[in-house]
DNA sequence: GAGGTTTTATAGTGATGACTACAAAAAAGG
DNA sequence: CCTTTTTTGTAGTCATCACTATAAAACCTC
């Protein structure tokens, strides 16, 4: 149904929106939002600057679609992976791992959108993908806080420091063994704090 | 005896090169290599660029001289922390204990200069910052494997992960004692990793 | 004070960053 | 066919980046 033949007046797309902020997120990934520069990105889309702008309206305009694909497609499924029908410290445990393989598992886009975006030099970058990173602490916080309300702070304050030092190992070349290690031994100090 | 004052012909400098380091790496500390600009630099040390390319050669000459200077009076004392007469899971507690003493001392410099540095976007800086971690996790794994060698490279890393990620969350502002409660969680890691 | 040496300030360089003015091209409706 | 609407490509804009050519200024030795 949603084929990009409406009969719309005007000159037709000879390009895809949604094909375009799939690419575009590749490359963001890949090389971080400040290395992408907008020649790299109308070339690698096929499309001049000013049908750029008439899409997207600016790079952040099109690093805000990457961020919302991103969440959809590459993000790791919170909501899957934080049960209230297992014990707390396995979900927690399960969160880093899931993280550790996800970040270790493509060379090309090695560790997480959202975490690398929100250390950008570009204020508006890093500003938008802080958001999503505020959000998902908030998800885990609310989670844990729910049957461990006294510590949910400081473990989700770690979590989120795991996960940042996850991303910037895989960044750095670590293979998916090697972050699953380090995933593995933080989840043993999980198990030691939220044992009462 | 280091007086400025020597007898050399010429126009004497106006300025001081080690002062003006110091100066440089409190900007660059600040705001990372990227985000200094040779303008900033320039007004910061009160001299035209063509003193500063005299005296430094290049931005990266510079940040060079920073690396060289935090790597003595602002990075971690590795050696004095790493005791060979006090059990290695405590001197690796103790680390990360400063560290997140360290990272979080001062709002205007928060973070590990060096491991900032290791994900600038200037491939130059970042190779320069990264030759000061892989030496410094080098010290680390060569301590761990003395007694544990078993353990050395998966310690290491976890430690490597961790303290990225505390300089990581200094830079978002988290206070020092966010930053201790983390490094502590991951301390109680390291006992369990490290009791044979 | 003349000649040699080094640092200084003025005023640039070329490259690259994100972004845009403009008019031709390609579709629809009348 | 003519008008309207939207997208396209050409060819720029201006700001900022790291860096530099040149010559005057400030010191030394002789």
């Amino acid at each position: 149904m949603t084929t990009k033949k409406d009969r719309t007046p005007g000159r037709p797309r000879r390009f895809d929106p949604d094909q375009a902020v799939a690419t575009a997120q590749g490359l963001f990934h890949a090389k971080g939002y400040d290395s992408v520069s907008l020649a790299e990105l109308t070339e690698a889309l096929r499309i001049k600057p000013p049908s750029f702008y008439a899409a997207f309206g600016s790079k952040h305009g099109l690093y805000a679609r990457v961020l919302d694909r991103y969440a959809e497609t590459g993000a790791i499924p919170l909501g899957d992976i934080l049960r209230d029908d297992r014990p707390v410290a396995d979900c927690l445990k399960a969160l880093l791992e899931d993280a550790a393989r996800r970040y270790g598992a493509d060379p090309k886009t090695p560790g997480c959108l959202v975490l690398e975006g929100s250390r950008a030099n570009d204020t508006d970058a890093r500003a938008a993908s802080s958001a999503f990173q505020v959000a998902a602490e908030g998800v885990i916080r609310a989670y844990v806080a729910e049957r461990f309300p006294e510590a949910a702070d400081r473990v989700t304050n770690f979590i989120g420091t795991v996960m940042v030092g996850l991303s910037a190992k895989a960044r750095r070349g670590h293979d998916v063994d090697r972050l699953l290690a380090s995933a593995r031994i933080a989840g043993h100090a999980l198990s030691q704090e939220l044992s009462r």
